[in-house]
DNA sequence: AGGGAAACCCGAACGC
DNA sequence: TGCGTTCGGGTTTCCC
């Protein structure tokens, strides 16, 4: 399930190959796919456009053209795929563009959550979220004040993309094991200590994702093995790897998760 | 404001 | 083996 270090992989391998490159056609096999705007709008506008650069905010892959950024949110099983032209349809691919240079570029999405956006103002897709937390203006300072302000679970909290842009359940629960912190914890208990631990925690375990190519949990294509590494996730009735205890599951904001009954209190 | 629930989806995993 | 049920993941939206 692509989280943040899924969605870098994807923008780092396919920037290199279509950047450049013109956009010939469109092929919307699912309209539900588009967000934004019509499918009749969005065909007429994407032809023609130059791919400049691929980049990423948050979980957005942000695909620059010449008049327009096109967003894809890969949401729970989304994936972007390079093909040459000719290449068999998948089953469930939901958008198909032509390329020039014979090239196919699709969104291949099984549960169909993923979403598209193709407009020249990024922050009406943009504007709500968060700060990135593999940037400069992500500091434990920050951190420390903007948790003060709220009275949330910290769970939850960091799962806002409003508040944070980047966290999935998966490296929001190993964040928190490595920092030691209880996921339903009140936001405003954490003191300035255990706020420059979460930042540094946060930073720890998405580059670590990046660095392994994501998780692929049931995302198979891009073969991360960050999945291999799961300090707390997915391994309830296991041993911590810190201590010893039995690594415990139960629900936080409707999300399962994952924790040292022990190590975060 | 925050929390809970439901909705959107499918396929894998599970129970019988 | 086959069939029905449950689960999970990211995000939005609605309700209390």
């Amino acid at each position: 399930m692509p989280e943040l270090p899924e969605v870098e992989t994807v923008v780092r391998s396919i920037r290199p190959h279509i950047t450049g490159k013109t956009i010939l056609d469109a092929d919307l096999r699912w309209a539900r796919t588009l967000a934004q705007p019509s499918p009749k709008k969005f065909k007429e506008q994407v032809k023609g456009q130059k791919i400049k650069n691929v980049t990423r905010r948050a979980k957005y892959i942000d695909i620059h053209l010449t008049d327009f950024h096109l967003y894809i949110h890969l949401r729970m099983s989304g994936d972007v795929q390079i093909r040459d032209m000719g290449a068999q349809k998948e089953k469930h691919d939901r958008l198909i563009l032509t390329l020039s240079q014979k090239k196919l570029l699709a969104f291949n999405d099984t549960r169909k959550f993923g979403r598209v956006w193709l407009t020249n103002d990024p922050q009406s897709v943009l504007g709500k979220l968060g700060p990135e937390p593999l940037e400069k203006e992500f500091t434990a300072e920050w951190l420390y004040n903007a948790l003060q302000k709220k009275k949330r679970q910290l769970k939850p909290l960091l799962l806002d993309q409003t508040f944070l842009a980047g966290l999935g359940n998966i490296y929001t629960d190993e964040a928190l094991h490595l920092a030691k912190l209880h996921p339903a914890a009140a936001s405003d208990s954490v003191n300035r200590k255990q706020a420059q631990a979460l930042k540094e925690a946060i930073v720890k375990i998405l580059s670590e994702g990046i660095k392994r190519n994501g998780a692929s949990i049931d995302w198979v294509y891009r073969g991360g093995e960050y999945q291999n590494h799961f300090r707390v996730y997915g391994r309830d009735g296991e041993a911590c790897m810190v201590c010893g205890t039995i690594i415990e599951k139960f629900y936080v904001g409707q999300r399962g998760t994952h924790v040292c009954p022990k190590c975060q209190r």
